[in-house]
RNA sequence: GUGAAUGUAGCUCAGCUGGUUAGAGCAUCAGAUUGUGGUUCUGAGGGUCGCGGGUUCGAAUCCCGUCUUUCACCCCA
């Protein structure tokens, strides 16, 4: 016998948890399609190919492969396997991998199925990852992403549609968020007007750190990286600007930053057609994950939780490029639902009554009213209540242990005296009470809401 | 990839500087209660102390190795 356990950095679901997660997904897929995303799936497995170098050396790593078929080491690469190099080797033995994310495969996607897509192309996709990462807090290695895109049209219409759905979305699931806006042109502008135009990378990679390990280290690091210290100073100065207004003396002789403050004040201007419950601040020291991102980019953080963000997006240019179709672009969102998950769990976000799903417990206390008790079951089931039957003829106080486990409000008890009068006994197990009523009473009194 | 912890019953953990038969709570099962749950009381079952080696008269306890899991960093959701 094997001691039962998970791989690493993987977990079971309770029903409990399954149905909250399913609410939260519900409401999230709710606010997508109401905004015309439509849903996509892809499957769990690519092929390495569409996965390898889209993640950098890092993500390379962190790729799960998958063994071939059969007897794989067949067409291995021998002298690979001789030097020990896995890397090397893996490309040989292993053809497929799981997915890391789901942009690329959505890139796939579109590349694959252009013919059946109308552009722009408005997707949501709610499905597992997976990453062989060292799992630790709040960080696992199979874990789900939901992201909404749009690709093929350039408009900043979708930027605005984008924010309306996370303002949305954290209103509906009952988080007080703090929305972050910014432009990598912004960014670039900066640069530019900071005369450090060729650290633009370093930059970036200095400054997201600026909420983690403070003003005074950013400074020292973008020295560290080569940049001069008056260039950092400034930098730190026009980054902490809280408006576009106050940027647009320092950047508005720069190309970029030029454009930056105009897309974003677009941005802006439209959203005073949108109702938002949710704050949006405009923030040129967000700068995450620009690898990728050409325009706008955008990242969630709860007000009220200690939480990494809790989702974050913006505009890429060129999504598809790796599959040989340039120049689509595209903008899209992505949602932490695990981190959500965290946040609505410990501040006791989720509805009450999504726990149970059993409306009432048939419970007979012979074999004849065994047989009583399928038919009163199949009768509560047509009229639309969760009803079951207790499986076995116990005592008593066993089967009622079992509803209140399952926290079922209603148990209808069957013996011979209500074989023959036809009235049921009705307990409700939150008040205790207990009354004899014929089947069609007792399907009102259980679908009435307490 | 770097660093630090951890591992004892199904679960959460106690077990002092080594000393007979390894404990508790929760959970499970049975009874108090033969037609009534939650609360309570009584009892029962359940452990190769992660695995391997070493020190010792004697190891859950000390040492070494190994695996697992967790936490932090990197990176990221």
């Amino acid at each position: 016998m094997t001691k039962p356990s998970l791989p690493k950095g993987t977990r079971d679901f309770l029903p409990s948890e399954v149905m909250k997660r399913k609410y939260l997904f519900g409401i999230l897929e709710e606010v997508f399609l109401r905004h015309g995303f439509v849903p996509i799936e892809t499957p769990s497995l690519e092929l390495m190919q569409t996965l390898t170098g889209k993640y950098g050396e890092e993500g390379d790593r962190l790729l799960f492969k998958i063994l071939n078929s059969g007897n794989f080491l067949e067409e291995a690469d021998v002298a690979a396997l001789e030097q020990k190099d896995s890397f090397k080797l893996a490309g040989s033995i292993a053809k497929r991998g799981l997915r890391y994310d789901l942009t690329v495969p959505f890139a796939r996607f579109v590349v694959m199925n252009r013919d059946k897509i109308s552009f722009p192309f408005k997707r949501y996709q709610i499905q597992p990852v997976w990453r062989a990462d060292r799992p630790q807090k709040g960080r696992y290695q199979e874990f789900y992403q939901c992201d909404c895109d749009v690709v093929g049209s350039k408009s900043l219409l979708y930027e605005a549609d984008l924010l309306s759905i996370y303002s949305q979305a954290f209103s509906r699931l009952g988080i007080e968020v703090a929305i972050h806006v910014n432009h990598r042109a912004i960014l670039a502008g900066i640069a530019e007007a900071s005369g450090i135009a060729g650290h633009f990378t370093d930059m970036t990679v200095c400054i997201d750190k600026l909420d983690k390990i403070g003003e005074a280290a950013v400074h020292e690091e973008m020295v560290k990286r080569g940049i001069g210290p008056e260039a950092a100073t400034r930098v730190l100065q026009l980054i902490q600007s809280t408006t576009l207004e106050s940027l647009i003396p320092s950047l508005s002789g720069t190309a970029s930053g030029k454009k930056g403050i105009d897309d974003l004040k677009a941005i802006f201007n439209m959203l005073k057609g949108y109702t938002l419950q949710q704050e949006i601040r405009f923030d040129p020291a967000l700068a995450r994950g620009l690898s990728y991102y050409t325009g706008f980019i955008v990242e969630v953080v709860a007000k009220n939780a200690k939480m990494g963000s809790l989702g974050g997006g913006g505009r890429y240019d060129n999504l598809t490029g790796s599959f040989g179709l340039p120049d689509v672009p595209g903008v899209g969102i992505s949602f932490g639902a695990e981190r959500i998950f965290d946040v609505m769990e410990s501040m006791d976000l989720f509805p009450k009554n999504i726990g149970g799903s059993l409306q009432a417990l048939i419970v007979a206390l012979d074999p004849e009213s065994m047989e009583y008790g399928i038919r009163i079951t199949q009768t509560l089931r047509s009229s639309e209540i969760a009803a079951d039957q207790y499986p076995e003829l116990v005592k008593m106080n066993k089967s009622m242990k079992y509803a209140n486990d399952l926290k079922i409000p209603f148990v209808v008890i069957i013996g011979e005296e209500e074989r023959n009068t036809g009235r049921l006994s009705l307990k409700d197990m939150v008040s205790g009470n207990q009354e004899k009523l014929e089947v069609g009473e007792l399907i009102k009194k259980i679908k009435t809401p307490i």
